[in-house]
DNA sequence: GCGGGAATCTACAACGATTGTTGAAGAACA
DNA sequence: TGTTCTTCAACAATCGTTGTAGATTCCCGC
C-alpha cells in the first residue's frame, strides 16, 4: 500500500472523491501488520474521527482493494481480514487459538500443478494458508493477548 | 469419509445416537465431491426426508468434522463448505466466477517453511487455494452452469 | 471565493449464514 | 415396556455485511 498522500492522489485521479473520512482510514491502515478485520480498521479510525461510519469504512477498503492498494483476505476466522501489504508477495499464518494472522515471507517456487492436474482451470498464483498456534496461545500461562473467539 | 454403515457404527461408539436425520445426511453427503455448503446438504437430504430442519444439517455436520469423517473448508466464498474427502490429502481450486470448489490431487512436499520464518509459531500441513476460472466461467458462451453470486 | 451537480456520508434497517432456545419426539438401555 | 437422556424442528437471535434514504461534502468552472 502506499503513503496516504499517494493514495489520495490515487483516489482523485480515479475519479473518487476524497474525503477526511478517506484519509482517515488511509492513515489507520499504514504499516498496520495485524491483517485488521473491518471492524478493527473502523475502531482505528474511530480514535481520530468518532462518527465516522462502519458502512463508511467497509466502502473506502473495498475501493481500496479494487485498487489494489491492499488484499482481502478470508482465512476462515469468520470475517473478511484486509491486508496492506501487497508489494511483497508472501503467506499467512494463522492461530487456531486466538486467530491472529501473521505475514509468512516465503516464496514457493516449486509450487507447480502436475500436468492434468488442473482441470481445466484457468489458474493465478496460490494462496497458502498454515494453522497453527502462535507462540502466546502455545503458552497460555503466559499468555498476554486474550485468545478471542474463533469460529468453531 | 466411511460408508454410512460405518458412521451409524460409529456414531453409536462415540455415544452419539442414530437417527434417520442423521443417517439420511450420510447418505447424501457418500461420493459428494462438490464441496457443498450447508445449505445444499440440507436441499439434497430434504429429498429424501422433506421435514429435515437446516439446523439439525448443520449439528450432523460438524459432528462429521469433530469426528473427522468430513473436513470443513472456508475459501472465502462466503459459507462454510465441507469435503467429505479426507482420506486422501489434496488441496483445492476455487473458480472466481461462480465459486465452484474442485479438489486438485497432488502433493508439495518442497513446502518447508524456511527456518526463522515461522515466527514461533507451530505449524501444521498448509492448506493451498489457487483462485482461477472453471472451464465454464472461461468460456461463458457456452456456459451451462450459471454463474451464482460469489462475494464481492 | 462561490454555486451547482455528483459523489459520499451517516444512521438505520435488512440481508444471508449460522447458532441459541424451547418443548416435543425419539433412541438406547434396563 | 418404561425411564432417561439426547436429539429434533421451529422460531428467533446473532454476527458480519450490505442496501436505502436524505443530508452533507467535494470538485470543477465561474
Amino acid at each position: 500500500m502506499r503513503s496516504p498522500d499517494e493514495l489520495t492522489e490515487r483516489f482523485r485521479a480515479t475519479g473518487r472523491k476524497v474525503t477526511a473520512q478517506r484519509q482517515c482510514i488511509f492513515r489507520a491502515l499504514e504499516g498496520d501488520e495485524t491483517h485488521p478485520s473491518a471492524e478493527a480498521v473502523h475502531a482505528l479510525a474511530s480514535q481520530q474521527m468518532e462518527t465516522i461510519s462502519l458502512k463508511t469504512v467497509y466502502q473506502t477498503l473495498y475501493d481500496l482493494a479494487e485498487l489494489g492498494e491492499i488484499a482481502t483476505l478470508d482465512v476462515g476466522t469468520g470475517m473478511t481480514r484486509f491486508d496492506p501489504n501487497v508489494d511483497h508477495p508472501h503467506h499467512h499464518l494463522v492461530c487456531r487459538g486466538c486467530g491472529s494472522v501473521r505475514d509468512l515471507v516465503a516464496a514457493f517456487p516449486a509450487l507447480r500443478i502436475p500436468k492434468g492436474a488442473d482441470l481445466g482451470f484457468e489458474v493465478g498464483s496460490p494462496e497458502i494458508v498454515f494453522r497453527g498456534l502462535c507462540p502466546e496461545c502455545r503458552a497460555p500461562s503466559r499468555s498476554r493477548r486474550a485468545p478471542s473467539r474463533v469460529k468453531s
